[in-house]
DNA sequence: GTTTATTTTGAATCAGTAG
DNA sequence: TCTACTGATTCAAAATAAA
């Protein structure tokens, strides 16, 4: 803990470090993570320039290498805009698997032990970065449709719509022990668990940044919906999140509303200085508010021994399960039904020939003519113990 | 044309050639399409022994690769039945990849040169399966999401439900022009154009093939109207359509209610016997039962939490109801209401001391002075979603 | 026969802690 | 590092049973 926290170095409130003073300290291979900045440069040599196993989640929206050819023209004659900016081209797809590699292999360098990464593309590219993603050893845990509820509709009618893209969560491990808010995706899916297809609009209207000149300030802007749901979803608070190709700031505006960390890289200076200005404008949301549905799992453990030691149940006093079968509770906390003796968990699964059973919510025990139970009991104590 | 049709040999309506009669065929190289019929061994080597550039279309549902360790229980104890076949089992991505070069090479060979080709898969296997499509030559026209409407959970808790599959979509080469009925697909969606992500249900019911015992003939099944779909739109009547892994017939069953030409290879005879007893069966233009889905258009389900991932309502901001009661909105989309917290309905229920309440209809904000019911926005959000 | 309640099932890389 | 133990965890649709 104190090893990653001397590398914490966070912004002043007023304002970064201006970039001369970013370059000069990266290329001196200071190992403090810039958090809260955008870092000016190549990706790769940046990530290679901060100390490793130092960050939580990256989230990365690499080059597409879209391979478009002519211009594409709409049914009324108007010209599509399409992405057809330098850093998108490359001239085989060796040179791109070359470019994922290693920007991949830095990356997951960064990458703490239980640390995870999201990676989003488009059938353009997204095989190569999932095939990658598993030669390097990452573990993939789900693919992720962005269902888009407007994308642009195919003008020739020569294919499908293309509305969707694909992301890829991956652990940088199998052995990794990643972040997922299981129960707060499913609060924020109205108590039924988040499925793999989430149906979000394009990034338009305010959101969208604008130039000068009025014009979009980066061509592929993502959706601040959709950085909210893979943040909540699988970061904690505090945690440090990366985004190796920043662009107009997506990643770092929703990191800083859900307060968590982030470091963004970015090469281009017009897209460095739009996301700066986006970002000061950002507030963070209270403690309360940030708050999200906690799960069974991070609760304190109560041994049903306690129960006893406590006076909450007495030795000797039966519980009952569903079927109406009956065990006694003995002073150690463990059960004896017929001649099955144990936990009340390995009892239940005995009695029922399951592989396992949760005892709490299997057995109840008899108080004043009602059955209760005995999980109530434990909720009783947790709420005792604060 | 000419050249192509006299390799064609379709089977007498009343039976095909049997399996020994077709083994002879093929080991003597003979230059014939083996039409609406189903051939036995690995498909690698049965491609190899026909023509080439003589089949329109590939349909392939290569193994996917699941590499499943323990056994997985349903939170009722009960065991879910996986998929742990010999056929999906491959010792490394090494060995999975060689296999993968192999099919496609033999598959690409058959292809007339304004062919295409449709594989589907997981994320176990499916970006192995693009990114070789790609380094083959084949050119990717789409790739298509296929979302379940009922697919499994995920029982432990520990990722998303894993709720699609990918299907991509593919020419011989860059150059082919490759069949697409636009319009067909267009009026098959309601008179808007097909967009690449497609909600049908997964295979069950009357349509699953099961064997004496009663269990599923085969594991993996898929719905005819998947197929459907894809036939209709990227194929012609007399059509030949080849599926190298063949199973229980999906691809055969479709073409031929859709007066296709089908090309089966099935390693399995088990899997054979099951596809030819269901293709008797079969009746050309038996379209009854395709398509169930697409008539059933209920309301779509808006979770409140995409009202605040929207930006429609901010973290933070406080809802009202009737009585004047106040409670905040989290960053997940469940409330806080003093020291209570869940979602809108719940806490309005437990506010009210009710057993139940529709939070949408119960909670209400402030906009310009003006108090505003919340399910305004939903109204709002199901307008943009279409 | 009709309606309602209960059971079954599906391509799944599905646990974490204490000793 | 390995073993033993605790205890958290499911949605939609079809089939079957019960009323």
């Amino acid at each position: 803990m104190i090893h990653l926290l001397i590398h914490k170095m966070k912004a002043s409130p007023n304002g970064a470090m201006n970039e001369a003073e970013m370059t000069t300290k990266i290329a001196t291979g200071a190992a403090e993570l810039p958090l809260n900045q955008i870092v000016p440069g190549d990706c790769i040599e940046v990530m290679n320039s901060l100390p490793e196993a130092s960050v939580d989640l990256i989230f990365a929206d690499p080059p597409y290498n879209l391979q478009l050819k002519g211009d594409l023209h709409r049914p009324d004659n108007s010209r599509v805009d399409a992405v057809d900016d330098a850093w998108d081209q490359f001239s085989s797809f060796a040179a791109y698997d070359r470019f994922t590699r290693d920007w991949l292999a830095a990356a997951r360098r960064l990458l703490k032990p239980h640390g995870a990464i999201w990676v989003i593309g488009s059938y353009h590219n997204v095989f190569r970065l999932g095939a990658e993603l598993q030669n390097q050893g990452f573990w993939i845990l789900n693919d992720v449709v962005w269902r888009k509820s407007n994308p642009m509709p195919n003008f020739r009618g020569k294919r499908l719509t293309n509305a969707h893209e694909t992301l890829i969560w991956a652990s940088k491990q199998e052995a990794s022990k990643y972040t997922f808010n299981y129960d707060a995706l499913k609060a924020l899916n109205e108590g039924v668990q988040m499925r793999s297809d989430w149906v979000l609009p394009i990034c338009s209207g305010h959101e969208r940044l604008k130039d000068e000149a009025g014009d979009k300030a980066h061509p592929t802007q993502k959706p601040e919906s959709l950085l909210h749901r893979v943040l909540l979803g699988t970061t904690n608070p505090g945690d440090v999140v990366l985004d190796p190709f920043f662009g107009t700031g997506t990643t770092g505006a929703v990191a800083k509303m859900l307060g968590r960390d982030f470091i963004g890289i970015e090469r281009e200076k017009s897209y460095r200085d739009a996301a700066r200005a986006r970002l000061d404008k950002v507030r963070k949301y209270d403690r309360a508010t940030l708050e999200v549905t906690q799960s069974k799992r991070a609760l304190p453990r109560i041994p049903f021994g306690q129960l006893i030691e406590r006076g909450l149940l007495r030795p000797g006093e039966m519980l009952v399960n569903a079927r109406g079968q009956m065990a006694k509770v003995r002073v150690d906390g463990t059960l004896i039904a017929d001649d099955i003796r144990g936990s009340i968990h390995q009892v239940g699964a005995a009695l029922d020939g399951a592989p396992s059973c949760n005892g709490w919510t299997y057995w109840s025990f008899r108080r004043e003519g009602q059955m209760v139970p005995i999980d109530l009991l434990r909720q009783q104590l947790r709420a005792e113990l604060g």
